[in-house]
DNA sequence: GGCAATATCTAAAACGATTTAGTTTTACCA
DNA sequence: TGGTAAAACTAAATCGTTTTAGATATTGCC
């Protein structure tokens, strides 16, 4: 029935479900295209009953205007470029990400956008936003959850996307991850083999997929090596760490006998060492504190910690090769990498 | 000359200067402009000869495609969106500049795209670039230099901009400053009140405007109190501090007389303050250390450090506004601010 | 009732590129 | 020399939007 309708009313030789336009709204309401454009727009030459009609059309099949039209007709772009340098001596993985993905677009015909969320907002209002208007040929997504909905999403308009971080359907998509049960699995066997045996894990929101490998590393390598580990959870991402330090020290409070602690973030951190100094431990003595970490960085100001670390710049790298890989070559395997971590130094 | 020729040529109402269009080049060619469009793309079916004067011809005016044209036809938008969550505690500049410029543009038709450019690039690329192709209605800039190239170049072509950071020219165009002339004279004031007289800088090169505001600040107060003060660069920018600690370390030894140590940004006060306790020397006790921080940070891993904050969210927010004020209202005054530093904390 | 003014809409052109379908020229072969 | 095929180009249509000019009712006024 919707197949006979769609058929009947088919005029281009556009299918049924692409991006409707100005067309399609004057072909449901009957009137011209430009009668559209002005009623959209407010002008003042169009009648308010006429104006309604077209609007509530409009809502109905969720029109967008396309921005290429508007802009090869008026020149006007809506777009504000925020022009920087990329070489600063970056400690932050967020904006590692963005200079490395910048970076590996150099020599491609390829224009990177970044589109921040807030934390008001629906993770899924960029990306459906992205497909419905068509404003970009591919998307990069960090801090994917294991049922992440935007995959779902991205994958059920087989659009093309590129993750940093797995989820429930890693086999058919591409990402780049790095083995965050490993790291975690290894740093606690490494801190039994040194004698530790009450870790407390400062660990990423468990809603999210590396938070969720993370703890099971942890406790799959307690459990093995017979040591205790308790976790505490930073509020929003891995670089949430700053506003956790009282939660620390209250902890280490409690529970004296804590004897490392794991950081999953370089403010998380910073916030172990700052807690573990205010409640009197010395780093290496009474208490080992390690870290992962984005950029070498703690070690410079803080010998005694024992860092590993993440290159946010190769996961750039890759999933920005990734994301073009399925723009132009969308029916072949979509390329994915695990990121085994290097041993504590 | 040059006017009459200009007329005479004219067959469009398109003016002089306007961008070069496959139009363009078929003009001066005497070719269609399916020809010339074919020819550019190397399509088999143009002769060797003719695709070499269609490629001389566009390269001797300059052309570029116009993105939205392609992107109409085509459906391609080369472009490629870093998705990525705005919610990070994040203590890094750059990164949260880059939230605030994108949270600014929420409630506007705006869009922003990020265009970092790399240390082996010239600063000026990405601006013509983005002049030249029209490819954005309004720029914003950071890391101005007095004499910045860039900005000459946009006031030249009235292109829409704004900047963080004054130049020559500031009281001609929109910026958003921080008076670092005044963070560092009231520093270092305030150092000599505390009883110091050996202060060392770590600044930022003097090459850029803030650099040179920092120091023409500390000089002053140095000079007006009668302290010493000496300087060290840091290398790139304002986060490359890492970088600096051996020379910071080398520096204490052959000045043991120095007292206090006055930091630019988050990275220099780390390194100062590993260097510092790396020659024996207690925070507070032997020596004083000073730093102006974009986000509070060190204030909760280390007591003893005196702090000063820049507010780049607020700059971010600002800047954003005056750079669509310039779109909207290019013949009105451009908006401008200069952020008074607040007290030491 | 007729004429002008107004309100409301439509037709056509334009922005800059690419694609499809011709068209012209040259070359070759019988 | 006539016919055919290949090579190298051009004409026209198209993407989605806005703008300018023009058309058709409708209304107001005398």
């Amino acid at each position: 029935m919707a197949d006979s309708d769609a058929t009947k009313d088919r005029v281009t030789p556009a299918a049924v479900g692409e991006r409707p336009t100005l067309k399609t709204i004057a072909r449901l309401t009957g009137m011209a295209v430009p009668t559209v454009s002005r009623a959209l727009n407010d002008a003042p030459d169009i009648g308010r009953e006429t104006k309604e009609r077209v609007r509530a059309a409009a809502r109905q099949v969720g029109y967008r205007p396309n921005r290429a039209g508007v802009r090869l007709r008026t020149g006007k772009t809506n777009v504000v470029s925020l022009v920087m340098s990329a070489d600063h001596d970056i400690m932050n993985h967020t904006a590692r990400l963005i200079t490395s993905v910048a970076a590996s677009l150099r020599n491609t015909p390829y224009h990177m956008i970044v589109t921040p969320y807030f934390f008001d907002q629906d993770p899924m209002e960029p990306v459906r936003y992205i497909v419905e208007t068509g404003s970009a040929d591919a998307v990069i997504m960090n801090q994917t959850t294991p049922e992440d909905p935007r995959v779902a999403y991205l994958m059920e308009h087989s659009f093309p996307f590129a993750t940093h971080g797995r989820t429930r359907w890693a086999d058919d998509h591409a990402y780049y991850d790095f083995n965050n049960e490993s790291f975690a699995h290894y740093s606690v066997s490494e801190l039994s083999r040194r004698g530790r045996r009450n870790i407390l894990l400062v660990f990423p929101p468990q809603n999210q997929s590396y938070g969720q490998h993370m703890s099971a590393g942890a406790l799959r390598a307690a459990q093995e090596k017979g040591v205790v580990a308790d976790r505490l959870t930073t509020a929003v991402s891995d670089d949430a760490g700053a506003s956790i330090q009282p939660a620390i020290t209250d902890y280490l409070r409690a529970h004296p006998e804590t004897d490392a602690i794991l950081c999953a973030s370089t403010t998380a951190c910073m916030a172990a060492t700052a807690a573990a100094e205010g409640v009197g431990l010395t780093l290496g003595e009474e208490i080992d504190i390690v870290a992962k970490e984005a950029i070498p960085f703690l070690k410079q100001f803080r010998a005694g910690i024992l860092c590993m670390y993440e290159d946010v710049g190769r996961a750039g790298t890759f999933v920005t090769r990734a994301a073009i890989d399925r723009i132009e070559n969308p029916d072949g395997p979509p390329m994915q990498h695990l990121e085994q971590p290097t041993k504590l130094g």
